[in-house]
RNA sequence: GCGGUGGUAGUCUAGCCUGGUCUAGGACACCGGCCUUCCAAGCCGGUGACCCGGGUUCAAAUCCCGGCCACCGCACCA
């Protein structure tokens, strides 16, 4: 109970530091707030952009391609990725007490049966025919709707076409795949990857900001040869420790492992090494980004959970205090769904050709009519007929060709032809390769909630400060530069590495308000990892001290030696 | 979406039940000044609020209705 209280007190001081320091806040406050949206201060933004930045860099390390695409996105695109169908909620309502169900789980419930894929008309059909009921006061329910999680809009003047705001940036990178393939040199495996903002017109956001109608992924595509699941660097990584939760473990209870990425693999609790060096690397960055290790869990998603598109998906999860383990990047196989939906809805050849070491040589049955003999039999449908048997595939040539053999004639859509009246030939073609539809496979991050996690994780409550023990780098503010007191010579001196320092690149600020103690408590509890002190010593010998934000120990340096000081001690370089 | 509780300056809160004495009080924070030589010291001065919209009433922070938002429970979370 006392722990209880603890927890909420966390969440309390976290959520009136991020408002009152300027790190996040719902938005539109004047206007009275809308569910689901947040703002981000100059703090908070700051720190953001840092997130975005390592997750780009990591990406960037692998060879991977960034891009940008529209966040409005026409019809078309969702029907193609199954999100217009497949995006929905069939809801139903109680004409009784008002209370809403999903009206899928309501049937499958009362009636034992697979509602996959049902519409909306089939589903009401059902309860009005079994009477179900509403199962809080067993009142009357309406029709069932279906409920699309994505925001529509028009675009042009007229309203002449359907669009959606993204539920996701993937989509981006799969209807541009051909140029993408293209700059990639048609070399598998290739990856492209694109952070920016996604939509989801949720019924309920709840949580902060861990459910949002507006927020910002980095989603990377990575294009495979589904032959070739070998990650060629897997060696570098195969050593790391992976925690799992693994679909098996969850059923039955079994809790979590620990387990070098070599061995996941090797046991099969990870497909391939493909996926397992990408689950590394979403481990990487998260501890990059300041999430502790042992907060960091990876957890199978059960069957039912899967999105669409998915045949298998790893979540990353970060332990909240608050929330439990919460889903924060999603390491998912999508198979060749995407491509191949977008194949089909637009025509468009999205295949690779796969080039094998050496052509193949395969024998190949040629056979047409003999026209200067069946000419004149057939007359005018000699040439559709030859078209005809042109277009057949292997197996069919080799079945009349025996049957040639056994019984020296055929019938063909009428005519009967004898073996003459054929040309056979058996002839060698070269193949050079073969034309594939890549598989993808997607570790995708979200922004948000890493954001939100790693603030609560760092957040230390003490006796007498509370701070954030955010990691150095991530710092919205990296060094304060401040004059013991607010004094000439100490505040001219202090001033001017103030702006030496910002020159140096520094995210930096000058400070003389306060007594030291409470300037130093001041960045303390936005993060600030050093404060460099200037005091009286200081126009004696040039020298300054750096006070450490974990420890509030001080080291004396020269002045000259700050920014090189700085920068190892902040960046480790 | 449903049900419950709540919404007063940047933050926490007094006042609400029992309408007027509220020109809305306090603390912390913030801004200006004084003081101040290393971890939230002190003094002086200052800025700043009744969530939004209706209604009842001579009179509404206070009572009633609707909306919005927050928290809790239910449902939902591809």
């Amino acid at each position: 109970m006392e722990r209880m209280e603890e927890k909420l007190d966390k969440y309390e001081v976290l959520q009136d530091l991020m408002r009152r320091r300027g790190f996040a806040w719902g938005s539109f406050e004047i206007y009275g707030g809308s569910r689901g949206f947040y703002d981000y201060g100059p703090l908070g933004a700051t720190i953001k952009r840092k997130i975005e930045q390592k997750i780009r860099e990591a990406f960037q390390r692998e060879g991977f391609f960034e891009l940008e695409t529209p966040d409005i996105t026409p019809e078309k695109v969702f029907i193609a990725s199954g999100h217009v169908e497949k995006f929905v909620d069939p809801l139903v309502e109680c004409r009784k007490c008002g209370a809403r169900f999903r009206a899928d789980h309501l049937v499958e419930e009362a009636l034992g049966i697979d509602t996959e894929g049902m519409s909306a008309e089939h589903l009401t059909q059902l309860i009005r025919e079994h009477d179900i009921r509403c199962p809080e006061c067993g009142g009357e329910l309406s029709d069932v709707w279906y409920f699309n999680l994505m925001f529509e809009t028009r675009i042009g003047p007229y309203g002449d076409q359907k669009g959606y705001l993204r539920p996701e940036t993937a989509q981006g990178i799969f209807v541009n795949f051909r140029r993408l393939n293209a700059f990639a040199r048609n070399k598998l495996p290739f990856g492209v990857f694109q952070i920016g903002k996604a939509y989801r017109n949720e019924i309920s956001p709840r949580q902060g900001m861990l459910r949002l109608r507006e927020f910002t992924q980095a989603e990377a595509e990575i294009f495979f040869n589904p032959n070739e699941t070998e990650h060629p660097h897997f060696d570098e990584v195969k050593h790391e420790v992976l925690r799992l939760y693994p679909i098996e473990h969850q059923l039955k209870n079994l809790g979590m492992i620990e387990i070098t990425a070599e061995e996941a693999v090797k046991k099969g609790y990870i497909m391939n090494t493909l996926f397992a060096y990408y689950m590394v690397m979403v481990k990487r960055v998260l501890l990059d980004i300041g999430i502790p290790e042992e907060k960091i869990r990876f957890r199978q998603q059960l069957p039912e959970e899967r999105a669409h598109y998915s045949r298998d998906t790893w979540d990353a999860e970060i332990h909240s205090e608050r929330f439990g383990w919460v889903e924060c990047v999603g390491i998912a196989n999508r198979g060749d769904y995407d491509l191949s939906r977008h194949m089909k809805m637009s025509g468009a050849d999205l295949t690779v050709l796969i080039h094998y070491d050496e052509p193949k040589i395969v024998k190949k049955l040629e056979v047409s009519l003999n026209m200067k003999r069946v000419g004149p039999k057939l007359k005018k449908d000699a040439k559709r007929i030859n078209g005809l048997i042109k277009g057949w595939d292997e197996e069919k040539k080799r079945e009349l060709v025996e049957l040639l053999e056994k019984d020296g004639k055929v019938t063909i859509d009428g005519y009967e032809l004898e073996k003459d009246d054929f040309i056979i030939k058996e002839v060698d073609e070269k193949i050079t390769g073969e034309k594939i539809v890549p598989h993808v496979l997607e570790p995708s991050f979200g922004i948000d909630r890493p954001f939100y996690l790693l603030l609560e994780n760092s957040l230390v409550i003490e006796e007498d400060r509370t701070y954030l023990k955010i990691k150095k780098d991530m710092a919205p503010i990296e060094v304060a530069v401040l004059p013991l007191v607010a004094k000439e010579p100490l505040k001219g001196i202090a001033y001017d590495i103030f702006r030496t320092l910002q020159k140096e690149g520094f995210i930096v600020v000058y400070d003389e308000k306060d007594t030291i103690g409470r300037r130093y408590l001041r960045y303390d509890e936005i993060g600030t990892p050093y404060c460099v002190t200037v005091d009286n010593q200081t126009p004696e010998d040039g020298t300054v001290t750096i006070r450490d934000r974990d420890t509030r120990e001080q080291v004396r340096v020269k002045i000259e030696e700050l920014p090189e000081k700085l920068k190892e001690l902040i960046f480790g370089s």
